[in-house]
This record gives structure tokens, C-alpha cells and sequence, in this order.
RNA sequence: GGGUGGUUAGCUCAGCUGGUUCAGAGCACCUGCCUUACAAGCAGGGGGUCACUGGUUCGAAUCCAGUACCACCCACCA
């Protein structure tokens, strides 16, 4: 039962900035946010844990909008609906942070030990962290807040390691020298996914090498001639004829003078450049590769900082882009640049500090992927795990079964450290234990002496981010130290995963791994991607381009909701998103409106009484079998666009449900008769209980809207929000088509009338006469009961349904469906105009006509085609024909 | 170099299983309305050769092939 809100109290525009907060709280102190397994079926979502020290983004903003929206839909359907919080450590972003921020205040990273260091790290991150997630709540956001968690929190960190010492002993982990990618800003290694390459516009360079012994020379074409210092040898196609007679020969290196060999390798392709290549093996993959084949002298010429070191033996301390220079001055002085090419060619960058990326040779921890990755592709390919959309899994499946060791070891410090302790400096002098103690036992054990602690060191270098947050699904329910826990048990495998395509490589793809690998299952079974939020001249919104809004702002200014359906309505999964700030407004209009029709139903509210909202009907009214209908074959129309995650049609149905049908038409109709008078108690009540059912469908995507009319309606009770309200159930019986039909109709029929007030200027609220020259009699019967749905709309006089009706003189008319619909417009009426009106109808309908002809007069249509479309073709030829006749005739009348 | 997607109204985009008056929404535009829920609104209206060329089909915005342009992802060619 409801009572009638204070009217007073109603404002004319809906102000969010009342309604969030207030019932965020409420939502949140009342518990149902808060999540423990039970006996109901389980709807789990993890978060995409965001950067610790991160700042809530519009990527963001649309990402856990969607979530909220299937979370709160799960949580009225019955599930027992968690969505897990939290945030990432993000180890080289946090501590390039720290570092910067240590640096203004005068503090090198170097002076300080690991522990002062640290300090600093969590100093910072108490500071920041979790901002993001109170940026969140704004958004509306339905989180179990009491199950936050921070993926360096110390049952996250151990669960990481107990993760790496399983796969050491499942032998996927190892330690290597392998060329890596380096961070020379970071000073750390990188995995391949954290290399950006872009196209650059860069110099082709031909410097010209002597050949020893001889007076003769080779060019040899570089982008990055500061190389040329560890240059080891010079290689050419074995089957180039050119430079048969070289190889063997040595050639002298410019600048160091050091002699060469000139070695033959399939690898050159001779017609790049000028056929001949350098070889740097410490400073380039493929180098690399051949230096190992050829067995050549590596010499590595930079620091860990991008500097040049010694054993360039110029420019010693310059950085590389810094030699670079010098050396093409020197180079240029001593006559051996031959040429220099424009071309444009890919570099690769750091994802993070954006700084050019360097091969380097380096001992690092791998983990091999191979094995894991074939669950994880099969159940993928098979739509165990579906993708929405589909179109990923291609990209996915490549990257799978091309996939290569992944490199875990970051030269950092914040981070989960390596359990690897050192006793020695071979190569296999280390043992892997979670412990200090552990480790000295193992390595006494290994070495065969008696060491004690001073003798073992662990690993000074920390794990990747991902490492931890590949485990996130399983790490946040405990499920590594744990695994039959019952929370793990009851929430793992989770339902849905929600999240950017930009990180299927880095974390998707992973936690399916870790998945298969850990718990034998699955981590969730659909991952929605979404796209990328750009602005208007499609650049990605980003912090440094300062093209991205504050989406706090933007909710002060148009509200949570407003904002979550600007987001949503043009945002289909896997498309890109151009935000403008107008989506938003569209949001807060329909916020608007939908206040204003509770504002009016509300109104008409008589203080002393008491309202029902349980649904009903009356089932001889036609407006309410029509409204109701509509309702539910819109449940049905959503239900299945949630079942395929096309969330923003969901949202556009429930839109137009509410606008154009329920406020448009519904509304109107069940205005009072009486000008000035409240609708009738049991009218009202009807109404009252539709509008319940669109906000019960509405919740989920502008939940604080809803929440705050749904407790205006009603008086509260404690376990009474629509937070928890039963989500409404599609009732096919009550889709009744022909009432849609009837109705639809005379929609039609208002629409015209409508029109030819507009076309003669007739007064929306001057009195017309109407006569309605239905097609057959259960029409006439049809009308006629239903003449108050055309008076309620329109101003109308006299008001005349017959099957057999003269055309007045002077009139306006129009044929709906095959009946004729004529307004006396004696005076008023531009007859020129009208026939002009008619005949462009009859233009319309004669192209249709003869498009529909078309397919009839076609043999193999009729012989092929189904009988239902054929029928279909039939009936609308027949209709159109019925028209054009009654057009015509109309229009005989007329001249 | 490999892959994926896009091209529909002035703008941003929907259009799902080929067939319903299928060419649609929002914004913008034009006209008329402060009609006692809402001007953040109501009513009416204009606007499209569905990139191009072929093909499949009784029938194509929709399926196939090619072309052009655009975007994104992946890859160790100096």
C-alpha cells in the first residue's frame, strides 16, 4: 500500500544530486550490496581491479556501468549477486609514481634501501589508493564493498608466490639469459605485451665499412647507428652474387676500428637496403640469433639507463639518442654516411614510461605458456568461455597458439618478490622456497655445504603485475592457499567478466590460463568487451591528451544515471564509443521525464487515501490490454537482448516503452475526464502498478531514479527498494496482437488527425467534427467503443462511425487501414492544398503497389518463397489496393 | 607482412535469422504550441542511390567476391 507523497515536496525537475547519495547509503548500510554464500545460485562478477593510485576515466565509467547493470539485474532476479572490488598494485606504474614523487622531493630511489622504499610505496598508496574506488559509489556502483581486496594485501601476495612455486615444480618456470625488452627509464624488463610499437618516421642511414686489408669498402644500412660501436660482424645472403667474393673476408668497424668477420646468413634479404647488414648481438633480437648461430663475440655497450658504457669506447655516459648524433658528426667527418633514406619504420615504446624500448641480453625468470595454453584455447574456441562479441575470438585463438615464454621478472621493487634465494653465482645455484628458513634448508640440501644465512640471498627483482592479477578470480575467494574453500567453491567459476579488449593479451587470456591450470575450471563464462571511449575526432581519451571529461563532473552535473545511459545508449559491445557530452543530456532529459510522470501521477494522489500498485487491469479497457501487452513483449524483447549482451538495446527498449508509449499514450488516456480533477482511484491505481513494472525494468541502468520514486511510493519498510524488488517476468499470454493491432490503428488515425490540424492550421485545441468511414462493421463497433480514446486526445464536436458514410463537403481526409477518416473543415480548407495531400499519398502508396506487384507478377517469388511471406504480400497488395481505392475516390469528391 | 572490423540522414550510431510500409533512433534543422506531469517538454514536418563493382537468390542495407577509403590488433626485416 502506498500513501500520497507530500505534493508539495515534488520539484518540477528531478535533482539527482538529492536522491544519489542519500541512497547510496542507504543501499549500502542496508547490506545489499554484501554477499555470503547461501542456498540461492550465485551471479559473480570480479572487477577489472583499476591501478591502486589510479583516477576513475570514462574507459572506466562504461566498463563498471555495464557491470552494475548486470549485477543489479542478477541481484532482482534472485541470484545472490556479488561484484568483487578492488584495486592493483600496478608495480612499474605505482613505483615510476613513488620514484617521480621521491625525486621532487629530493630523494633518489638509489639512496634509499629497499625497505625505506617500500615505506614510501605504502605511504603513497594509503594516501591514494582506493580514490577510484569512492569515484565508483558516485557512478552507482553495486560493489560488495566488504570484500575489497588490493593485490598486495598478504594473502594476495602469498597466494601469488604459492602460484610461482607450483609452476616452478610443474617446470613451467625458469630462469634464462635471453634478449629481453628493456625499460632504460623504468630500468626494468618488460613483457612483449608491454611494448607498444609505432609507426615513426625514421633516417635510413648507409655508412660505408672498410674491408681489411684491401682498398675497398661495404655499405651497410642502419636506423641506429650508435650501434655500430658493438658491432660484431657484418652478414650478407649467401646467394648474393654481389658479395660472393667477401664473405670470409673481415671488415673494420668505423669509429672503434675493430676487424670483423663477414659471415653469410639466409637471413639477409638482399634486396633491403643495400644487402648488407650489421650484426649488434647485444642490441637486437635477430642479431642476437645469428650471433649465437655464428658464434659471435656480443658486446654490450649500454647501462641499464640507455647510457653508453665502456666497452662502447665513445661517448661514454651519453645517452643513446645523445650518441646517436655524435656519431653520425663523426661518421659525417670521416666521409662514410654514402646516404640517408627517409622511411618510416615501427618502434617499439614502453606501455608505460613511453620511452624507446631497448633489446637487451639479460638473466631473467620466464614462464612457458605452451601447455597452458591449449585448455585455454579450446574452451575458448568451443565457447566455453563465450566472447562478446564473437569477433575476438579470432584474435585470441592467434595470439594463443603463437604464443611465447612469458618474461615475469621486473628489475623493481613494489611488487610480489621472487621466492628465489642465491647461494652461489652459477647458473643453478638457487633453490625456490617461500621461506628464509625453507630456503637455507634447500640450499644446504642442493649445495652440500653448510651454509647458513649469510650465504643465501633471495632474488632482489619482484613478479609482473599480471603475474598477481592473472590469479584475481581465484586470489579474491582465497582459492590458491585454500582451494576447497567454501567461498571458492560457491563463487568460482564467476559469471561474467567485463572489460577493455585492449587487455585480452595481458589479463583475459591469463586468468583463463590460471584458470585451467589452478582450478581445473573455467574463470568465468562470458567476457563482455567493451570499446574504447574517444572523443568526437575519435582520439582515445586519455589524461595527457586532456581530451577526457571528469566523470564527476559530469554526474554533478547530470546526474549517475544521466551519465550511465548516455554511456550505455550508443555503446554496443566491442564498439568503439564517441562520447559527447549531449549522450549525457539525453540521459538526464529521460531522468527528467520519467520524474515528471511519477510527479504527475502523484499528483493526483488524494492525501487521505490509500494506493494498491498490486498489477491490474481492466481487462475491457483497451488502452490497458494494449499497455500491458506492450510491457510485456518489451520484458521478452530484453530478456533476450541480456541473454546475448546486447545491453544497449535493452536500454533503448525500456526507453521507448516509457517515453513514447507509457507517457505519450498511456498517460494521456488516463487523465481525468474532468478538467482539473484526479484521476480515479482505481484508474490511478492501474497506472501506478504499470509504472512499477517500468521502474523494476528501468533499475538496473539509472538505479537512484528508480530507488527514489519507488520509496516516494510507497511508505518504507525496511526490506521494501527496488534494489531487491522481483525483476518482472514476461507473460506471453498477455501479448495480445490484435489489441496491439486495434490500437496501433487508431494511433494511426490521431497521428492524421493530428497532421491535418497542423497542414490547415486548425487550432490543436479547436473543436473538429470527425467521421470515421470504417472498413466493416466490427470496426464501426471497435471505434465506437473506443470513442473516448479519440476525444480524450483530441477536441472533437460531433463524432460519427459507419461502415457507409458521405464524404463531407469540404473536407479533410485520410484513409488508415482501410477506413476513411474525414474532418469538415467548411472555411478552413485550402482544397488545392488537400487534393495536393491526397494525391502525394496516393504517389506512395502507387510505388509500394507496384513494388509489392513486382514480386506477385514474379512466378518463381510465388513458387519459392514461403507461403507465409507470399500470404503476407497478398494481404498488403490487398490493403494497399483497398486504400488507393478509397484515396481515389476522395479525391474524385475533391475536384 | 598477417588479422579483425567499419563505410546507412548534416552529426553520432542502431538495423539480430535475407522477406512486416525496412530504410530507423538520438542530436541538429523547419513549422506550430508556455494544452493545468514535463519547454530538459508537446505536436507536426523535411532529410538517405544503405561506399563502389560484380555475384548468389524468387527477393539483398543484410549473404559471397573484388575495389576504394578509414580504424584497430598482432608480427624480430636492418
Amino acid at each position: 500500500m502506498s500513501t500520497s507523497p507530500a505534493l508539495q515536496d515534488i520539484p518540477k525537475k528531478y535533482d539527482p544530486s538529492k536522491a544519489e547519495d542519500k541512497w547510496y547509503k542507504f543501499w549500502n548500510d542496508s547490506g545489499f550490496f554484501h554477499s555470503e554464500p547461501d542456498e540461492r545460485e550465485s551471479y559473480t562478477i570480479v572487477i577489472p581491479p583499476p591501478n591502486v593510485t589510479g583516477v576513475l576515466h570514462m574507459g572506466h565509467m562504461l566498463n563498471n556501468t555495464i557491470q552494475d547493470v548486470l549485477v543489479r539485474r542478477a541481484r532482482m532476479q534472485g541470484y545472490n549477486a556479488c561484484w568483487v572490488p578492488g584495486t592493483d598494485h600496478a608495480s612499474i606504474a605505482t613505483e615510476a609514481k613513488v620514484v617521480n614523487k621521491l625525486r621532487e622531493e629530493g630523494i633518489t630511489k638509489a639512496d634509499l634501501t629497499r625497505e625505506e622504499f617500500l615505506e614510501h610505496a605504502w605511504d603513497w598508496t594509503h594516501e591514494h589508493g582506493g580514490i577510484i574506488l569512492e569515484q565508483l559509489k558516485k557512478l552507482g556502483a553495486s560493489c560488495d564493498w566488504e570484500r575489497t581486496r588490493f593485490t598486495l594485501e598478504d594473502d594476495l601476495y602469498e597466494s601469488v608466490i604459492d602460484c610461482f612455486i607450483e609452476l616452478y615444480e610443474r617446470g613451467y618456470i625458469y630462469r634464462g639469459k635471453r634478449m629481453i625488452n628493456w625499460d632504460p627509464e623504468a630500468q626494468t624488463a618488460l613483457s612483449d605485451e608491454e611494448v607498444i610499437h609505432r609507426e615513426k618516421q625514421s633516417k635510413l642511414y648507409h655508412v660505408k665499412y672498410d674491408i681489411a686489408g684491401e682498398d675497398a669498402n661495404v655499405v651497410i644500412a642502419t636506423t641506429r647507428p650508435e650501434t655500430i660501436l658493438a658491432d660484431t660482424a657484418v652478414c650478407v645472403n649467401p646467394d648474393d652474387e654481389r658479395y660472393q667474393d667477401l664473405i670470409g673476408k673481415q671488415a673494420i668497424i668505423p669509429m672503434v676500428e675493430r676487424k670483423v668477420p663477414i659471415i653469410a646468413d639466409e637471413y639477409v634479404d638482399p634486396e633491403y637496403g643495400t644487402g648488407c647488414l650489421k650484426i649488434t648481438p647485444a642490441h637486437d633480437e635477430n642479431d642476437y640469433q645469428i650471433g649465437q648461430k655464428h658464434e659471435l663475440e656480443i658486446i654490450d655497450m649500454l647501462n641499464r639507463d640507455g647510457t653508453l658504457n665502456e666497452d662502447a669506447r665513445f661517448y661514454v655516459g651519453q645517452d643513446r639518442f645523445e650518441a646517436r648524433k655524435s656519431i653520425l658528426k663523426d661518421l659525417e667527418q670521416q666521409e662514410r654516411i654514402v646516404k640517408v633514406e627517409e622511411m618510416s619504420n615501427k618502434i617499439g615504446y614502453s606501455e608505460r614510461t613511453d620511452t624507446v624500448i631497448e633489446p637487451r641480453l639479460s638473466l631473467q625468470w620466464f614462464c612457458s605458456m605452451d601447455k597452458m595454453a591449449k585448455p585455454a584455447l579450446e574452451n575458448v574456441m568451443n565457447d566455453n568461455v563465450q566472447f562478446h562479441p564473437a569477433k575476438f575470438k579470432n584474435s585470441y585463438r592467434h595470439w594463443m597458439e603463437n604464443i611465447r615464454d612469458w618474461c615475469i621478472s621486473r628489475q623493481l621493487w613494489w611488487g610480489q618478490r621472487i621466492p628465489a634465494w642465491y647461494f652461489g653465482e652459477g647458473a643453478e645455484e638457487y633453490v625456490i622456497a617461500k621461506t628464509e628458513d625453507e630456503a637455507l634448508e634447500k640450499a644446504r640440501e642442493k649445495s652440500g655445504r653448510d651454509l647458513t644465512k649469510e650465504d643465501i640471498h633471495q632474488d632482489v627483482d619482484v613478479l609482473d603485475t599480471w603475474f598477481s592479477s592473472w590469479l584475481w578470480p581465484i586470489t579474491v575467494f582465497d582459492g590458491i592457499r585454500n582451494p576447497d574453500n567454501e567461498e571458492i567453491n560457491y563463487y568460482y567459476p564467476t559469471n561474467d567478466l567485463v572489460t577493455a579488449p585492449e587487455i585480452m593479451f595481458f589479463w583475459v587470456a591469463r586468468m583463463i590460463m590460471s584458470g585451467y591450470e589452478f582450478r581445473g575450471e573455467k574463470p568465468f563464462s562470458n567476457v563482455y568487451y567493451t570499446g574504447i571511449v574517444r572523443d568526437s575526432q575519435r582520439r582515445k581519451m586519455s589524461k595527457s591528451l586532456g581530451n577526457s571529461p571528469d566523470p564527476l563532473d559530469l554526474i554533478d552535473q547530470y546526474g549517475a544515471d544521466g551519465v550511465r545511459v548516455g554511456m550505455l545508449f550508443t555503446s554496443p559491445a566491442g564498439n568503439d564509443l564517441l562520447f559527447e557530452e549531449n549522450l549525457c543530456e539525453q540521459g538526464r532529459n529521460f531522468a527528467n521525464k520519467i520524474w515528471n510522470a511519477f510527479r504527475f501521477l502523484a499528483m493526483n494522489m488524494e492525501e487521505s487515501q490509500d494506493y494498491s500498485t498490486k498489477l491490474k487491469i481492466d481487462e475491457d479497457n483497451l488502452v490497458d490490454r494494449w499497455m500491458l501487452a506492450k510491457v510485456h513483449s518489451t520484458i521478452k524483447g530484453i530478456e533476450e537482448d541480456f541473454r546475448k549482451f546486447r545491453i544497449n538495446e535493452a536500454l533503448k527498449k525500456i526507453y521507448s516503452l516509457i517515453w513514447d508509449d507509457f507517457c505519450d499514450w498511456y498517460i494521456e488516456l488516463i487523465k481525468s475526464d474532468e478538467q482539473g480533477a484526479n484521476i480515479p482511484k482505481e484508474r490511478l491505481e492501474r497506472g501506478l502498478s504499470i509504472f512499477e513494472v517500468l521502474l523494476k525494468l528501468l533499475h538496473p541502468f539509472m538505479p537512484f531514479l528508480t530507488e527514489e520514486i519507488w520509496q516516494l511510493m510507497r511508505e518504507r519498510k525496511q526490506d521494501e527498494a527496488i534494489i531487491v524488488a522481483q525483476w518482472p517476468a514476461a507473460n506471453e499470454e498477455l501479448i495480445k496482437d490484435e489489441d496491439i493491432a486495434l490500437f496501433a490503428s487508431i494511433q494511426s488515425m490521431i497521428s492524421s488527425i493530428r497532421n491535418i490540424r497542423a497542414e490547415f492550421n486548425v487550432p490543436q485545441r479547436a473543436d473538429i467534427a470527425l467521421l470515421i468511414k470504417a472498413k466493416n462493421e466490427d470496426l464501426v463497433d471497435s471505434f465506437q467503443q473506443n470513442e473516448w480514446i479519440f476525444r480524450k486526445l483530441q477536441d472533437i464536436g460531433s463524432f460519427e462511425v459507419a461502415v457507409d458514410l458521405e464524404q463531407p463537403e469540404a473536407s479533410a481526409s485520410a484513409v488508415v487501414e482501410g477506413s476513411e477518416i474525414f474532418v469538415p473543415l467548411e472555411g478552413l480548407i485550402d482544397l488545392e492544398k488537400e487534393r495536393e495531400r491526397i494525391e502525394k499519398e496516393i504517389n506512395r502508396l502507387e510505388g509500394f503497389l507496384k513494388s509489392v506487384n513486382g514480386k506477385l507478377n514474379n512466378e518463381q517469388f510465388v513458387e519459392n518463397a514461403p507461403e507465409d511471406v507470399v500470404q503476407r504480400e497478398r494481404d498488403k497488395k490487398e490493403d494497399t489496393e483497398t486504400n488507393l481505392d478509397k484515396l481515389r475516390g476522395i479525391l474524385g469528391e475533391l475536384s
